[in-house]
RNA sequence: GGGCGGUUAGCUCAAUUGGCAGAGCGCCAGCUUUACACGCUGGAUGUUACAGGUUCAAGUCCUGUACCGCCCA
């Protein structure tokens, strides 16, 4: 084996022989206890970034724990066709040979996206593979495949057979550069630095204001729209106002004459108090219209031009309308004041387009009716969220509720199934391609030419994907899915609606359990985005540091739930680790047969081979520290903590398998004594296996390669399809040999030892350097503990002699150390600093006695020793003991300086 | 404006039910010790944002303040 780890030629070589053997396949007939997971389907244009590697390394954790446990596993893989963002990438390309997607026409245009998806849609996928997902490939899906656009024509015709899905005229989210409409969660608003422009609009011919003016000041942040003003608004209870009601006013530049409305809605504290109404242009000012019955009118076109109701200023961009309104308004002395102003603008989250709010037919899910049961099944507990506090975000978007605008002004997607006769107009949805009118039967009918948003087809994704509509063995046997891990923002994108479908088409939930992960950020704690500039390209990572790096790394510092952040150097973490790995199997190839003797037999987990042998404390020890790993591993992965299991897994393996046991079995293992020899090599490959085994779904890569390297399976025992590992009970870890009781003794000695090396460090003698020492033990019972492990303690202090005796008269002026469980001399002939020495002793009796000052000020006081657990006071009154002890000691060495 | 997070070592974050504040990285010192310098050994570092309160006991619970971030309007 090499010194270092290659992963770049070994990673491609698994995931290839895990394909091969079809390891990531699920199949229903097969049977067993389900364990299902559906991918978020990332858009098909998509390349990976870190928030995918995050969420996916997630999924691939939980998906390869509970195989291990033996579960029939399905990862459901797949892409959705990501309407907006494929469409603009595509006619980003065609603009670029200088045609447009209506050159094309249509159909053709639909080819050519079909074309490029063909071509390049599936790098995110090929990337997904690089990272080691353990998706059931065979099974991916395509939010356009044939199944699933027949899921999606079915729940519109369902929907719309209920009366839940309606067309009308209303002010949606426009994006004047994608030309369609946007859902509410489509526009993102961003706090923009504006102005408020303060506009004067003359009173009609009549008596003044009781203020003595003749025009009423409205403040607006888009002048351009008041082209289309119908009215100004004041609040009635508004006394400044009170003479303005029932008059009119006259529209600056067009002339309009504009009606003075009254409503509760004003903020009598925004700009004036009196606010211009424009109902075709903002949706505040839409639902006040239809409250007094107001005309609407829409003075832009699709493209963001203003059209012929804007008069002199029709064919101008809506930036260039308003430069050009305000000139003619300062020219008319209408224009009082400008003021800087912060307010939230809508941007088109595909694009970044300012979005403009724009009156248009469009169609809608009445989302009331769905909400109602998607609720009930959180509050119940039926879906729950991890962290739990998530559950709250989802309420409040359940209970205020808003209609769903699904459909998009564009080609690419699934086009609305909904046809009118143009005979007798009757409409209808309906599945395929109609003929002729179910009404008249004439067969003069035209399909609505939009499609769908995208995320009507995501949103059934827990069931389309197995085949819905039609009631399939595999959705029988896998729905409802088990854990679904997401980030924030997509909670009322699609695990909200994801909820509301499949309890409306399915009848159960989609999935038990919601992990919401953090937002992947850059070290500075900006969101990593490509205009930013600020990304870390995780297939530059796994280049650089390998794909098991990348995903133990990010596990390492992800914290439930909270936002991650990233810098390259943090992926030092995950590959430097995997090294380790590598030279601790480096080890044990050095010292012993590989595979292990008996491995074929016990397959690498217990009961291993060493039976028979009787363990030192330190075997022990190490088997303890294991199956507590074990145990630490499985009760986080159980609560979604990946750090915490990430964490035990580094501590297990770093430190107490590396740190302590390798270097323990050093001693045994360059000695002769195969007595000796024997069990340490057996407990050594125990121990590493099954570390391996707890390892794999973080760094599965990395894992199987040693699996096979140490040969604890053939060539097609995969670890990945190994047994997770199982903690013995009590009888089990007697039959093993190991007596937990000695944890608390090797726990101590790792005490004493390091307390040996601090010496020697202090006294700036290498840690390899040998040196005398002499121990002597608090009481009978550590003496005898001491004296039974002398080789272990000896080599881990690199002792030249070690004295170990109750009865010993400690050295004149020797450097010394306390423990629990004894007092460490380490005499230098001649070499003390007494000085230096009495001020280390006495560095040490300054904390101690402040130790001591207050657990004795803990036990004086009444209200502790009365009201405290009796236990915690036992616990303090032992500490008060043993500080005490450790005073006499430290006083009594510091005496034998004192000459 | 409403809601939700956060503020703990130089940095990034942990800390189950309130019971001696920890880890990784970085830093300092020393090590070419025959698995690993992507390493080993040792070390230093805290007014837990601030102000009150509850409690025998508060990083943890309560109230308020400040600042940062996110979501919604």
């Amino acid at each position: 084996m090499e010194k270092h780890y290659d992963p770049q030629t070994v990673e491609p070589k698994w995931y290839q022989r895990w394909l091969e053997a079809g390891a990531f396949h699920s199949d229903a007939t097969r049977g067993g206890t389900p364990y299902c997971v559906v991918i978020p389907p990332p858009n098909v244009t998509g390349i990976l970034h870190m928030g995918h590697a995050l969420n996916n390394t997630i999924q691939d954790i939980l998906v390869r724990w509970r195989r291990m446990q033996g579960r029939n596993v399905v990862w459901m893989p797949g892409t959705d066709h990501a309407g907006i963002a494929t469409q603009n990438v595509v006619e980003r390309a065609l603009r670029q040979e200088g045609k447009s997607r209506q050159d094309l026409g249509r159909d053709a245009f639909v080819e050519r996206v079909w074309a490029w998806k063909e071509q390049y849609g599936n790098t995110i996928i090929g990337q997904l593979k690089r990272m080691g997902a353990s998706c059931d490939w065979e099974r991916e899906r395509f939010t356009m495949d044939a199944g699933l656009s027949d899921a999606v024509a079915e729940v519109f015709v369902r929907l719309f057979d209920k009366g839940l899905i309606y067309r009308a005229n209303y002010i949606i989210n426009w994006c004047p550069r994608c030309q369609t409409a946007l859902s509410d969660e489509e526009s993102e608003h961003r706090d923009t630095q504006g102005q408020l422009y303060y506009i004067r609009y003359p009173l009609s011919p009549g008596p003044a204001l009781s203020d003595g003016r003749d025009h009423v000041v409205v403040a607006t942040t888009r002048p351009e729209t008041l082209l289309g003003d119908v009215a100004v608004a004041v609040n009635p209870k508004d006394e400044r106002y009170a003479s303005l009601h029932g008059r009119t006013l006259r529209l600056p530049i067009l002339g309009r004459e504009l009606v003075v409305v009254c409503d509760d809605f004003v903020d009598r504290e925004f700009g004036t108090g009196a606010v211009k109404v424009t109902p075709a242009h903002d949706p505040n000012d839409f639902e006040l219209g239809r409250r007094h019955g107001l005309a609407s009118i829409n003075v832009m076109n699709p493209d963001g031009t203003l059209n012929a109701e804007a008069g002199p200023y029709a064919g101008l961009d809506r930036a260039e309308g308003r430069k050009r309104i305000l000139t003619d308004l300062k020219a008319a002395g209408l224009l009082e004041k400008i003021v800087a102003h912060q307010h939230a603008v809508g941007h088109c989250y595909r694009c970044h387009t300012v979005v403009e709010p724009r009156l248009s037919p469009q169609w809608f899910v009445r989302m009331q009716p769905l909400a109602g049961p998607a609720l009930e099944a959180v509050q119940s507990g039926r879906v729950k969220f991890t962290p739990a506090r998530w559950n709250k975000v989802y309420t409040d978007w359940m209970v205020n509720i808003r209609d769903w605008c699904i459909s998009r002004q564009i080609w690419w997607g699934h086009r609305i199934p909904v046809f009118t006769c143009q005979s007798c107009e009757h409409v209808w949805a309906a599945k395929g391609q109609p003929v002729s009118c179910p009404k008249c039967a004439k067969q003069e009918i035209v399909q609505d030419p939009d499609v769908l948003d995208t995320w009507f087809s995501s949103w059934l994704w827990p069931f389309s994907t197995f085949g819905w509509p039609n009631q399939t063995a595999d959705l029988t046997y896998y729905y409802p899915s088990h854990d679904l891990a997401t980030a924030s923002e997509i909670i009322f994108f699609w695990v909200a609606r994801m909820v509301m479908a499949g309890l409306e088409f399915m009848g159960d939930v989609p999935f038990r359990q919601v992990y919401i992960h953090g937002t992947v950020r850059d070290d500075r704690g900006q969101k990593m985005s490509k205009s930013l500039g600020n990304s870390i390209d995780p297939l530059a990572i796994i280049e650089r540091f390998s794909a098991d790096a990348l995903r133990f790394s990010l596990m390492m510092i992800t914290a439930t739930g909270q936002d991650v952040y990233v810098s390259d150097e943090k992926f030092e973490i995950g590959r430097n680790f995997a090294t380790k790995l590598w030279n601790a199997a480096r080890f044990m190839q050095m010292h012993g047969e590989v595979p292990p003797p008996g491995a074929a037999t016990w397959q690498g987990c217990g009961p291993a081979p060493w039976a028979g042998a009787t363990l030192s404390p330190d075997d022990q020890h190490l088997l303890a520290q294991l199956w507590a790993g074990i145990e630490s591993c499985n009760a986080s992965l159980e609560a979604y903590r990946f750090n915490d299991a990430a964490l035990a897994l580094y501590e297990f393996i770093w430190h107490q398998y590396c740190d302590w046991y390798v270097e323990y079995a050093k001693d045994a293992l360059y000695s002769d004594d195969q007595a000796r020899k024997a069990p340490v090599i057996a407990i050594m490959h125990y121990a590493f296996a099954n570390a391996l085994r707890l390892l794999h779904p973080m760094m599965p890569f990395v894992t199987e390669e040693l699996w096979h390297a140490m040969g604890y399976g053939t060539e097609t025992e995969f670890i990945m399809l190994s047994s997770w590992p199982v903690i013995p009970d009590n009888a089990g870890r007697t039959a093993a040999g190991v007596d937990v009781r000695w944890v608390a003794y090797v726990n101590d000695k790792h005490e004493l030892i390091r307390a040996g090396r601090t010496l020697k460090a202090d006294y700036n003698l290498a840690a390899g350097k040998s040196v005398k020492f002499l121990i002597k033990p608090v009481d009978e019972q550590a003496a005898a503990l001491l004296q039974g492990d002398m080789t272990s303690l000896a080599s881990m202090l690199k002792a030249e002699s070690l004295v170990i005796d109750p009865g010993l008269t400690p050295p004149r002026a020797a450097p010394s150390a306390l423990s629990k469980l004894g007092t460490l001399y380490m005499p230098l002939e001649g070499l003390v600093d007494v000085e230096a020495e009495r001020g280390r002793l006495n560095t040490q009796l300054t904390a101690l006695l402040q130790d001591l000052d207050r657990t004795s000020a803990k036990l004086a006081n009444q209200g502790f020793v009365s009201k405290a657990p009796p236990e915690v006071v036992e616990r303090q009154q032992a500490r008060r003991q043993e500080l005490l002890e450790n005073k006499d000691k430290l006083t009594r060495l510091l005496d034998t300086l004192a000459t």
